[in-house]
DNA sequence: CTGAAAGCGCTTACAG
DNA sequence: CTGAAAGCGCTTACAG
């Protein structure tokens, strides 16, 4: 490759010189004529020069890349918040750099991450986080974790705020005339304590809203599904069991059947809404069901579903925002929360209950 | 950060004795005593001390990452073959660099790539790479275009192989008793001729095996559809319409509508069947349809989609594997393809033709 | 067996 | 206005 000597041989003048106009510095006790200035900016033009970033990075002692940890990027939300992340990371001159964790590799990706000299990280994983944070804080490089129900022991927290989406959807099922409005959470919990428990948190705000809104859930209006998913090719005949057994508990209620299933998340939805067909109900006719999170399998379902959009994007912007915001200033491992709020999105698989319910 | 002056200091050495043995050198010439390996080894671990790859591949001349240029992002067949990528390189020792490009901003993105000093490029865009070729060759890194419909003019090709899934599925509507099979292909063609064809070439195959299965393809039995689809949180309203079209011209089609639709996409099958539910017809007891790449929405649909499964993953982690083979060996631009064949998975949007059709 | 030296490609005070 | 020098953090022949 040729290099900045190249330049300055061919030109006649000193690297320094060159690094000089390369990189548009005038300050008050240089200032390099312009006829200099344009031979040499024709010489590198003509040999092809291209600065290279590590030796810049390494004498400026700075990168320009962040760092996104993730465990399951073939989850559509992971990575459509790694897609947010990397194009505001772009727009600001930096670079993203992915690196996917798992409990066995944390280890090793922390140490690429550091001896990359990585500028700062944004992480999206749900198990121990303390060596991420021990190591980071060493190296005085912030963090950002992204999308987990509590906040962290250090740096930044960007996640969704729920609680808006929710209170909408409630909203929106109790203007369609429903009042008998059942919940299917997360069942995780009970199988793994490390799992982050996104359902049970939405359980909780569900809860809270209906209680709000003076209505009663009855015992057993709240089930609980463990289906696995994780984003394309999963192997098939994968554990829908558990969502058929929560819908139909939820349909066989002895109080009577819900009007209504607001399910912790789409796949949830989406495969209550077939059980609820296959046993002879017509959505949104009989029964409506709502999502949450807005995949974009949402859209093409038929029928297409009602859900909770969360701003996965957004929250990835938001990460690189935060984070750059931290680079400014001097570094300082204070935790603070940014929740970015969610809305609701209307379509078909909600309506109006009918009478005859 | 803690620097390798730093540790030899401490130990009292010099840090070319450092460097020998935390990068495990053993030549015939050198051979460092097991008490000073320890001491070294102690301090190292003691100060917490983080090589700086940067200055490692300023200093070796090469570093150990792949740049990945990817157009859409959000589309998840090319996410999938991101994460595949991802993890190969991983597993490799390799660290893989996503570059979102454009074509405004592929010229600043081809500067970033070269000025990391990047090991190889994998590209995945639509339009006009002469520049990334001509840059690649100048700066003799290997490039892999991966997933496009023609050979490219530079470095290796590494895309799904149609035919054999394409095949299957024909057979298995044949085997189902269809006879009366109709295709939706892609209606891009005639917005943008910039566009990969993946829907015409896809065509071309259906044609092709239903002529050697001596089955007919009537005039009109081929329509095409331009809906756009781009992951997650596209805005609704998105233009279905034209696959209504496509679907409802096949349906009415005056020689008798088909038994079986075949769709150049999933997306494109999801709403024909939506479609086709909307005009009285069940699938698959009245119409078989199917699809083509096997994203995630098509397990979840209902019924869920029988379709040609592309192995995306796999063909990420090819493209590292190629990549890293020329990098073994001389930099050599011939263009090599290699193709990965595609399946059929069988599931509930395809059936036996009923007598009264 | 180990250190002093030169090198990788860049940047930036500091003299002149 | 420009060059010579020292520096960033590392590696690797080459002497001793």
């Amino acid at each position: 490759m040729v290099t900045m000597s190249d330049i300055a041989a061919k030109v006649g003048v000193s690297r320094a010189t060159v690094s000089f106009v390369l990189n548009g510095r005038q300050t008050e006790n240089v200032r390099i004529p312009e006829a200099t200035r344009q031979r040499i900016l024709d010489a590198t033009a003509e040999l092809g020069y291209r600065p290279n970033q590590l030796a810049q990075s390494v004498a400026l002692g700075k990168t320009r890349m962040i760092g996104y940890f993730v465990e399951e990027p073939r989850y559509e939300p992971y990575w459509a918040t790694i897609i947010g992340a990397l194009s505001e990371a772009e727009e600001l001159g930096f670079t993203l750099k992915v690196l996917s964790v798992k409990k066995s590799t944390l280890e090793e990706r922390l140490r690429q991450a550091i001896g990359l000299r990585l500028s700062g990280l944004i992480v999206r994983f749900n198990f121990d986080k303390s060596a991420i944070f021990e190591e980071a804080n060493r190296a005085k490089i912030p963090v950002i974790t992204v999308d987990e129900g509590n906040a962290p022991a250090f740096g930044s927290l960007v996640a969704a705020d729920d609680a808006s989406g929710c209170r909408e959807a409630i909203k929106h099922l109790i203007h369609l005339g429903h009042r008998r409005i059942a919940f299917i959470s997360s069942g995780f919990p009970r199988l793994n304590s490390q799992f982050n428990d996104i359902g049970s948190a939405r359980e909780q705000l569900f809860r809270r809203e209906m209680a709000q809104q003076k209505l009663d859930v009855p015992e057993g209006y709240v089930t609980r599904d463990s289906m696995m998913v994780y984003g394309l090719q999963v192997t098939d005949g994968f554990d829908t069991n558990t969502v058929y057994e929560a819908t139909d508990s939820l349909l066989n209620h002895p109080s009577g059947r819900p009007t209504a299933i607001f399910c912790w998340r789409d796949e949830t939805a989406m495969i209550a809404i077939r059980v609820c067909q296959e046993r002879g109900l017509r959505v949104p006719e009989d029964i409506s069901v709502v999502g949450f999170s807005n995949i974009s399998a949402a859209r093409f379902f038929n029928p297409s579903l009602s859900t909770v959009q969360t701003p996965w994007e957004e929250m990835g912007r938001l990460a690189v925002t935060q984070l750059l915001h931290r680079l400014g200033q001097d570094f300082d491992p204070t935790p603070t929360t940014h929740l970015v709020p969610t809305t609701f999105i209307a379509r078909h698989s909600s309506g109006p209950v009918h009478h005859s319910n």
